[in-house]
RNA sequence: GGCGGGGUAGCCAAGUGGUAAGGCAGGGCUCUGCAAAAGCUCUAUCGCCGGUUCGAUUCCGGCCCUCGCCUCCA
């Protein structure tokens, strides 16, 4: 069994086949976020979709390369720098170290790279200017520089791979009389917009003119100048697709840096979106939220992740409270058993037991199939509660389940250690078992109130007494 | 209109040409001073109509509903 995953390009589910002939090494490039404002969940789905899959390839034993992007100069945000009268690299710092405190939070790995656009400008330039000499970039009236869709197509590149269009149909659209742009042609996009008053401070030089870099120029040149001018895997949210995601490929293979036969990209994956309670997210609706609304909810980043990543990325997912409250006690039952497995454990080290690992790992070999891994991993916790009910599972056994667990948790990123409760209340615990001891019922459960006050909870186990957070 | 996802128990969600994983919620039982945890157990004619087949939720055709994209968007 081998890794498969679905590409958009092709419409299907392929085996994962990397470019490096030795068929370790593997390129990711993610489109992160635009920082123009907090991100809310929606996005996250796609960031925990992202990281759940660098993940996977690093426990199937991939030399993975992720990168992702910061796209830190936009419309939006130029808009907004100049209302607040501030500077763009202090008004996208906010953001951006927001949006990486999140990202913690939602226990995702750190990228390899994480390259920001303003840093990348020359490249972006010199990207441009190879399709300026190419003849499929052209310079327009208004000084802005466009990429000339029919140029491309006339050098035999297809436009419109990721998402089938209609251009005719389009041509049709009330959007194209409405709007003012210059373009020799709708379908164009801008590569380079020249400098207008309202970008303020925002703008750089470049061989035609001042001005800043358009929105999808940015992706290319990041990413292969990391990455390689052909690589493994890109993802993103299913809206990128089109434009963002047929432009990348439009502007990379335009520029004919790649070799001969490679394309820029050789997996597409695009993550679906996101729902709340079954509606599409809005203020309006107030069901808009940021991961801050749903922490001060008192709900953690494991249990948020666990949710997100319970469905399978291709399907639209609906985002519940309800759901919520579902994957904080699905996640305790987890941990539950894990430190079970712990207590009997005791020390023993051992390889870890294969059987999970590999029902767990053909699961996700089939493009990612979560929903059928998480079934694998709750069928595990069942067996493993059973043998620890009866006492048929010994310290060797146990070792060897909580090793797969770990390495299982490698790609959920769900587990939580359980906290140690502070010596005073476990003083508090040995006087509740002195009172049970003496039949001073009342009294131990005058205790059992007061660690409730404080928030934790006593369970009589087997092996005595124990502080557990409530 | 074009393109692409979906419709499976109260909710979320896998899956298969031979009557359907898992999670949450709910009911019953065991255990427990009480509780918790855990275990056992109960709860589905798989959107509708045809067709193919010994047999379809799974394949084919049609229909209905729903969501997304069609140049702001994860």
């Amino acid at each position: 069994m081998a890794l498969s995953l679905h590409n958009t390009i092709s419409r299907k589910v392929e085996p994962f086949i990397p470019f490096d002939p030795t068929g370790k090494k593997v390129g990711m490039y993610c489109c992160g976020p635009t920082v123009y404002d907090f991100a809310h969940i929606g996005n996250f789905r796609t960031f925990v979709f992202a990281d759940l899959v660098r993940r996977y390839l690093d426990f199937r034993g991939y030399e993975v390369t992720h990168v992702m992007n910061i796209t830190d100069v936009e419309d939006k945000i130029i808009q907004r720098v100049a209302e607040q009268k501030t500077t763009l690299g202090e008004y996208t710092a906010r953001y951006q170290d927001a949006f990486f405190e999140d990202l913690k939070i939602l226990n995702c790995v750190d990228p390899h790279h994480i390259p920001k656009a303003t840093d990348h400008i020359p490249e972006m330039i010199d990207l441009i200017s190879k399709l300026m000499e190419r003849g499929i970039a052209y310079q327009a009236p208004d000084k802005s520089i466009y990429f000339s869709i029919e140029k491309y197509q006339g050098c035999g590149c297809q436009y419109g791979r990721l998402v089938k269009l209609n251009f005719e149909e389009m041509r049709q659209g009330k959007r194209v009389s409405d709007d003012e742009y210059e373009k020799e042609s709708v379908a164009d996009f801008a590569l380079w917009k020249t400098r207008v008053n309202e970008d303020g401070e925002v703008y750089w030089p470049s061989p035609w003119g001042e001005g800043r870099p358009g929105w999808h120029i940015e992706c290319s040149a990041m990413s292969m100048k990391i990455l390689g001018t052909s690589f493994d895997l890109h993802l993103g949210g299913e809206d990128l697709a089109f434009p963002h995601h047929e432009d990348e490929i439009a502007q990379s293979e335009g520029a004919n840096v790649q070799e001969e036969g490679k394309p820029f990209v050789k997996y597409w994956l695009h993550g679906a979106h996101l729902l709340v309670e079954g509606k599409k997210m809005s203020k309006s609706l107030g069901n808009f939220y940021t991961l801050r609304d749903l922490l001060d909810k008192g709900y953690n980043g494991h249990e948020i992740r666990q949710l997100m990543i319970s469905a399978h990325y291709r399907e639209t997912f609906n985002f519940t409270l309800d759901g919520l409250a579902g994957a904080r006690t699905a996640l305790n039952r987890i941990n539950e058993c894990v430190t079970k497995l712990r207590g009997v454990a005791a020390n023993t080290q051992t390889d870890p037991a294969t059987e999970v690992i590999t029902k767990f790992t053909t699961a996700l070999d089939d493009n990612l199939n979560v929903s059928s891994a998480w079934g694998v991993v709750f069928d595990w916790v069942r067996d493993c509660n059973r043998k620890l009910a009866d006492n048929s599972m010994d310290a060797e056994t146990a070792a060897a389940e909580l090793a797969a667990w770990e390495l299982i948790d490698t790609v959920l990123g769900v587990s939580v250690d359980q906290e140690e409760a502070p010596a005073e209340l476990a003083e508090l615990m040995k006087e509740r078992t002195q009172a049970r001891e003496a039949k001073d019922f009342s009294r131990a459960d005058a205790i059992r109130d007061e660690l409730a006050s404080k928030g934790w909870t006593i369970e009589d186990t087997a092996e005595g007494p124990r502080l557990k957070r409530l």
